[in-house]
DNA sequence: GACAGGCGGTCGACATTGTCGACCGCAGTG
DNA sequence: CACTGCGGTCGACAATGTCGACCGCCTGTC
């Protein structure tokens, strides 16, 4: 039986649908919005329900995703193994660099942060476990796709969105730039997303040199850069974090 | 047709296994554990792999969950109304108590956390968003049992599991200790789960007086305790957080 | 190095199961 | 006070997921 189980196809797509917009959404919306007959989406939505993936507000009777999710998503990190074994060096590496480090994984068309240290003695800052950044535009995501196949394939061709004047749009600059990343072995960033924030990251790769993730470390454009170019010292630093990581995927393996 | 989809249901079931076994399980294994024919365990493996909520190793070809649920659980986080509006009030209160925070909500039986404020100015600690915390030993918790007859339900009638010496394991007694946490409004937990800490919680509640979660401090027993008993001042801090969140909750709803 | 045992994965017949579209009661609205 | 939208239900139908036998592969063993 090599086609996917149709229920639960639309039981994701609707999770998803939950996910991507803001508010929550009635059973009608959903179902329209999918596709759906009435029933059958209601049938699906009672089913995730009962199991905890979807609530319901008892006064407008709308949807939204549910507490077992969030469950389950925990329950995720604590198995990762990359995530487990990054754990102390990603928090050497903030104290190092005086920065902020995330870890990222290729997920479909992004990178999904994994791992967040927050930068030593800041301020209040937000929790961005869990959230996606994109490929062509940050640090961590242009690694993967400079090293990783598949996350060059999940790139396509583009044009890609701009999120600043700095962003790549265009296929062929992304790719001149990993071939520069594969040559001197890091990537970085700099006001490529989001104003003012500068990052460099570098690969991860498990004990067969298969890329797995990648690391980097974010900060302010003034004190991550100098001259218009990222400090060397930083980029030595998250470079030897990331052999770091990798030679202990490489070791153990239980 | 007023029953729940048997695929759906089963799905939940093996993630919920995957979740729970902390290493990776091959495909008989899930097979037999929920007593499915392999064919049909494979299949919804497959759909689940395909959505991305599962992922495969693919040298041992086990099974372990995806990141599919850590981006899905981050947007739970995302439209959480409670958790928005309390954001600021945790981070306030932890600054004045100078002790962790949580914020957790019924889920199951047991308390899920979804937000948590390190202790201000200490060293390393993990994040407890999304681990679940007892419902009988806890300052979170027993404030629900106490004012959430939901809460109480789910509890059942014990004997509850033991953690330490302090714990209560009897139902008279947990109800006994609710009765007074209703009398004077607020809850506590002195060494019942983990040597060494106590916490002070109190109750939230929406617009409608309806209970929706529970806001707690948490630290070691020789700071938040004096005289074998909770400070005041601390309890004072901790009424005020939830009496602040529910005011908040009652007045906005967009 | 042939064998046995276990693994993940596939196949096709069967009938259980999920799907569909019409229908219901209710709430808000003009 | 009809009307329109909502969430939810119902029952017939057949598409759908389920089952258990089977396959090829790898691994460890004697």
């Amino acid at each position: 039986m090599p086609g996917p189980i149709q229920s639960l196809s639309r039981a994701a797509a609707i999770m998803r649908l939950l996910a991507g917009g803001e508010r929550r959404l009635g059973l009608s919306e959903v179902s329209t919005a999918l596709g759906l007959a009435k029933g059958t989406a209601h049938g699906i939505l009672r089913t995730l329900q009962q199991e905890g993936f979807v609530e319901q507000d008892p006064e407008s009777g709308k949807y939204q995703l549910g507490a077992e999710l969030l469950r389950l998503g925990q329950s995720y990190l604590d198995v990762h193994e990359l995530r487990a074994r990054a754990l102390v060096w990603a928090d050497d590496l903030a104290r190092a660099a005086g920065e902020t480090v995330y870890l990222g994984v290729l997920h479909q068309q992004g990178v999904l942060i994994v791992h967040h240290v927050f930068r030593p003695d800041d301020t209040r800052q937000v929790l961005e476990v869990g959230s996606m950044q994109p490929l062509h535009s940050t640090a961590l995501g242009k690694v993967l796709v400079a090293y990783d196949p598949v996350a060059r394939g999940e790139l396509g061709d583009g044009p890609y969105e701009s999120y600043t004047v700095h962003t790549l749009t265009e296929a062929v600059d992304v790719d001149a730039e990993c071939a520069l990343i594969r040559e001197r072995g890091w990537s970085d960033s700099i006001e490529e997303t989001w104003e003012g924030v500068a990052s460099i990251g570098a690969l991860i790769q498990d004990r067969r040199r298969n890329p797995v993730g990648s690391v980097c470390i974010s900060g302010p454009v003034e004190r991550v850069c100098e001259d218009g170019f990222v400090k060397p010292s930083l980029v030595a630093s998250v470079r030897s974090a990331a052999r770091a990581i990798s030679r202990d995927l490489g070791a153990g393996r239980f």
